[in-house]
RNA sequence: GAUUCGGUAGCUCAGCUGGCAGAGCAUCUCCCUUUUAAGGAGAGGGUCCUGGGUUCGAACCCCAGCCGAGUCACCA
């Protein structure tokens, strides 16, 4: 494959590259890099006259380069923050070769290529603490120049500013923005402090099947796909309810996994095709048990990300000390709307729906309505932590009846921020009404429900041996990590979001073209003006190309012969046939 | 899907009422031994997203399209 679009910077590069090798440097050494100190332990360590810091080893990316004849400042960032390095030519050279710092360092060397270093560290005239380096070692040649942002004391000239380059290029995101990776981190404490405190309790980390015959425990659409041995259908896991739950009927007394799930609907700030719950199923608790677990465990987050229980939230600052607000469904739209639907019927709530302005339609059943005056009038407005509890039964399942209210299900969702972020009930284990609830989900599909749920015959045999009274709590990661990392996206909380795929550009071989009888000299002009295909060729309008490529010529100075207009025309015609 | 904004040098962006394509940083050459966005002198670098149209003349105006972002709607 030719490579016709290197930009001058990549081509400096890459003839860095090559001078490294001529002088039997290798820019991409085998042979460890024996690393005893951080960036970090440097600034937080280190001061004038402290012991310890003699014999420096340190290995990151040359971010700054400042050049003073016999002397160079020069930066250093490695994982965990910046350090300044100085280097001085009869240092690193002590003998009469002084090709290391005039041609490897000075010339050879480009923002953004790994180095390792050896020397001590020092404190220089103007206070800054800094690397006196005696030896620096090529660890990685770069060959594309890497945007490294910049910063005076008063302002900060930002790079790498477009999300879509950001998210296609997480590599680059990471390298050049410090912060990003502080996201990350945070991310991953997150989930150990939850992880841990699971660990805590006794329960058991588990794994189940991302492949299922049967799709279930949730109500959305799934992706599906298929296994050429078996020749049967499988879908990717939209939860892991139903085999976690079958785990408790097995005899574990607590489960749980962190589990990536998959729904084939849409995208948005919130919703990526591929995200992350973590699911506890706990043996003879309830739901009201289960409420006072998550406002801990989500405590205990807040305090190990944040360090508080405060935690600032785009405009808002949401506070998680316990205990949170416990409202009923019911109430919480009395106390938003002043309506009080808990005792109308379907077609009373349709009515009510349409004066308080909610969009509905024929498929909704009440279940539906009620979750739709909940989406619109109440949810939205719930910024402090909040336990909203007691849905209607015909949205819930899988959830049991509850103990005291007719109609109703003993299930809670936590909800901040004007989102839920979790999902919890007492577990429907009565084998016959789980039957019952499955097949009024079948009524629903009948309606046009696409996303009401398909009754699993094996679960219904598990509940048949025997579920013991059991609580279950699915909890959002990506949006919990959303709010304790203050993120306005799903996709500053997921390495890799799902992106559309990315634009290729095609280009033909040099061969290609000169089989058309383009002649060889010009193939490149005819990069450089765009055509890059045979498509492209043929569909060129032959005036415009005639000319572009003649003005490229002249521009390049490349003193070619130009083509005439018959020549081109007999491209056209040679690529139309092709 | 609806709607708003955007696409100009490697990066960040300016470009007025249509009149030679610009700045800072980065890159290259030269000077400089503790600098602080180091400095000084010089240089290279462009499909102004694409295709039409209007015009003596288009980065700019008009039409169509492509790509992206934000907001809204359905789903966690």
């Amino acid at each position: 494959m030719s490579t016709p679009y290197l930009s001058d910077q990549e081509l400096r590069r890459r003839e860095e590259l090559a001078q490294l090798k001529a002088l039997g440097i290798d820019p991409y050494p085998a042979a460890k890099f024996e690393i005893n100190c951080t960036t970090q332990k440097i600034h937080e360590g280190f001061s004038e006259g402290v012991a310890g810091f003699d014999t420096l080893s340190l290995a990151g990316r040359l971010t700054n380069k400042r050049i003073m004849g016999k002397a160079s400042f020069a930066e250093l960032e490695d994982s965990t923050g910046k350090i300044q390095l100085y280097f001085n030519r009869d240092e690193i050279c002590p003998g009469e070769d002084k090709t290391h710092y005039n041609t490897v360092f000075k010339k050879l060397t480009s923002l953004g290529d790994i180095i390792g270093i050896k020397g001590h560290a020092f404190v220089t005239q103007t206070g800054e603490k800094s690397v006196f380096v005696k030896e620096f070692t090529m660890l990685c040649k770069v060959l594309r120049p890497i945007p490294f942002r910049t910063e005076t004391d008063d302002k900060v000239y930002e790079v790498l500013t477009d999300t879509e380059q950001r998210y296609r290029m997480r590599y680059l995101d990471l390298i050049v923005h410090p912060e990003v990776r502080e996201v990350f981190r945070k991310r991953t404490k997150m989930v150990q402090t939850m992880r841990d405190y699971l660990n805590g309790k006794g329960y058991l980390e588990v794994e189940t099947p991302i492949l299922q015959p049967i799709y279930g425990g949730a109500t959305a659409r799934p992706f599906k796909t298929h296994h050429n041995t078996l020749d049967m259908t499988l879908y990717l896991r939209i939860a892991n309810e139903l085999y976690l739950k079958r785990l408790i009927v097995g005899g574990f007394d607590g489960v749980y996994e962190f589990s990536k799930d998959f729904r084939n609907e849409g995208m948005s700030r919130f919703h990526n095709p591929e995200f992350t719950q973590v699911e506890l199923y706990v043996a003879y608790k309830d739901y009201e048990w289960m409420m006072d677990l998550v406002e801990e465990m989500v405590e205990q987050v807040a305090i190990a990300t944040n360090g508080t229980t405060e935690v600032q939230v785009g405009d808002h600052v949401i506070n998680f000390k316990r205990p949170w607000k416990r409202i009923t469904m019911y109430d919480s739209i009395k106390e938003f709307t002043g309506v009080d639907i808990s005792a109308m019927d379907e077609a009373t709530m349709r009515q009510a729906c349409k004066e308080l302005d909610v969009p509905v339609d024929d498929t909704m059943g009440r279940g539906k309505l009620i979750d739709e005056i909940f989406g619109e009038k109440v949810e939205p407005f719930l910024i402090q932590p909040t336990f909203i509890t007691d849905y209607p039964v015909e949205m819930s399942p899988l959830a049991k009846k509850h103990r005291s209210k007719e109609g109703l299900v003993e299930r809670f969702e936590g909800i901040f921020n004007g989102k839920e972020f979790c999902n919890s009930f007492s577990e429907l284990n009565d084998p016959i009404d789980q039957r019952e609830r499955f097949e009024s989900q079948l009524e629903l599909v009948k309606r046009g429900d696409a996303e009401a749920m398909i009754l699993d015959e094996d679960f219904l045999r598990s509940l048949e041996y025997g579920m013991p009274p059991t609580a279950g709590l699915g909890i959002g990661i990506d949006r919990l990590a959303m709010i304790m990392t203050n993120q306005p996206s799903i996709q500053d909380v997921l390495f890799f979001p799902q992106m559309k795929p990315e634009k290729k550009v095609e280009i033909a071989s040099a061969e290609t073209f000169t089989a058309l009888g383009v002649r060889e000299e010009l193939v490149q002009l005819l990069y450089k003006v765009g055509i890059t295909t045979v498509e492209g060729l043929r569909d060129a309008n032959p005036n415009k190309l005639h000319q572009d490529i003649c003005s490229q010529n002249k521009k390049l100075k490349l003193g070619l012969k130009n083509p005439t207009k018959e020549e081109v025309t007999q491209w056209l015609a040679n690529a139309a046939t092709a």
